[in-house]
DNA sequence: ACCTGAACACCGTTCAAGT
DNA sequence: ACCTGAACACCGTTCAAGT
């Protein structure tokens, strides 16, 4: 019934020659809004003007896509096509994954928007599909059982979409987020003595700098917590089930 | 110039008795915003419904409030006020954390949309400083170098607020989200060899289970990884560092 | 001086009317 | 049958007019 698989694209109108003007199909509207979001961010790109780039009206689109967040999804497995997949020569699991992840992120950042876009989104298309799919061999090298690969995968692709959409506002920006450091300055010796003293850690490397460390944080972590030690500390939004806790096995 | 905080909350108009009928204040707005961000996420607020909920137009909000970001600020770190800092006895730093991380978690889950509204915030109030001050000691406590601590802290906070987002939408569903489910069912054995055997294992576990192994991952990982192990594999949106933009403002 | 109704410039989505 | 102009029900923000 309605059990759509939105990334199943029908075959593309034609394509050949270079018409000047588009007949409006559903690609030539996830280009459009791609292209909307990367120049101009999240609240750049919006149906009505895609629409009126593709000159229609914005009900047209509902033809091809079912709502805003189809086409937000659409627009974020487009863009994770762009990922470089292939390992180059004589890389190690090591190198390959970090590479990949770093493609990732730049894939994310190259749009601003793209990156908040992918938290509403579970990200499963086929382009989400196939890195998952790399980083699972990835790590199967490297010797993780495959139980706790399947949850580092998660665990990776999360962190890295978090940094770059934490970093998407500052688009324009340049320093460290002002914000941020007038915040820290301003931290009292008395009331906040260890951010006061750690002030200046605080602000401190390059994006690239923290994001290369948080990497090797994630895969010296990943390397020694097999899923059995999972002692659970503090459930987040568990409603029922549990009071017997502290039980190691 | 406007280098306005809007944590200094001017002294409330007045607080004794309990007028029936509040006489608009900053803390009035906060309260209602944060009230319907937990009752119906985040695009059940609005500056629009706050103002007729209390009873005025929407331009009478902002004689205490500048725009809808800033009420985005402030009710995250009112939110935040919640998390629970203090340390049970006999605790040790590790149990801490990690109490104070589920704390965190179980904050932003109970409002769905908050977390999602934190990302476009850099999380900067006097509730937010209470948070990483108390990292800090705790990591300090672990015998992790203050310029790694200060690393860390962004990264369990980033990590946890991320896990928190990407759930926000499952509100009201039940279960392992769907949407994975499928795809991941239907993931071709020949074209996904990984993922199709990774199956079960991808979607197992609960959100507690999955939170307390990630947790786990990132303690092991921080205290295995000082800051010296940071070789730059791939720059995440590295122009080109430097542009000498001191004519800031 | 303060407050706010009404207006402005947008949204996503629907649907009846036109081809 | 398909497409879409116009309408609907919302937004955040501004500002002139009223007190």
């Amino acid at each position: 019934m309605t059990l759509r698989n939105p990334f199943e694209a029908p075959p593309v109108a034609s394509r050949r020659g270079g018409p000047a003007k588009q007949p409006l199909s559903r690609d030539a509207i996830v280009v459009e809004a791609l292209r909307q979001l990367g120049s101009a961010g999240l609240k750049g790109m919006s149906l009505r003007k895609v629409a009126s780039a593709l000159q229609t009206g914005p009900a047209s689109l509902y033809a091809y896509v079912n709502d805003l967040d189809e086409l937000h999804a659409l627009v974020l497995d487009r863009a994770l096509g762009q990922v470089q997949l292939r390992r180059t020569a004589r890389a190690d699991w090591r190198q390959s994954l970090s590479n990949l992840l770093g493609s990732y992120a730049r894939v994310l950042s190259e749009s601003p928007g793209l990156a908040q876009l992918a938290f509403g989104i579970v990200a499963v298309g086929p382009n989400a599909l196939r890195i998952t799919e790399t980083l699972l061999s990835l790590l199967e090298e490297a010797g993780v059982e495959a139980a706790t690969a399947a949850w580092a995968v998660d665990l990776l692709l999360l962190y890295v979409t978090a940094i770059v959409a934490e970093h998407a506002n500052d688009f324009g920006r340049s320093g460290p987020d002002q914000a941020v450091a007038q915040a820290v300055a301003q931290a009292g010796e008395s009331e906040f003595p260890h951010v006061h003293a750690a002030r200046a850690h605080l602000l401190s490397g390059s994006p690239a700098q923290r994001f290369a460390w948080a990497i090797e944080v994630l895969l010296q972590g990943i390397l020694k917590t097999p899923r059995s030690a999972s002692a659970p500390p503090a459930p987040v939004r568990q409603g029922r089930a549990r009071k017997r806790s502290t039980r190691a096995d």
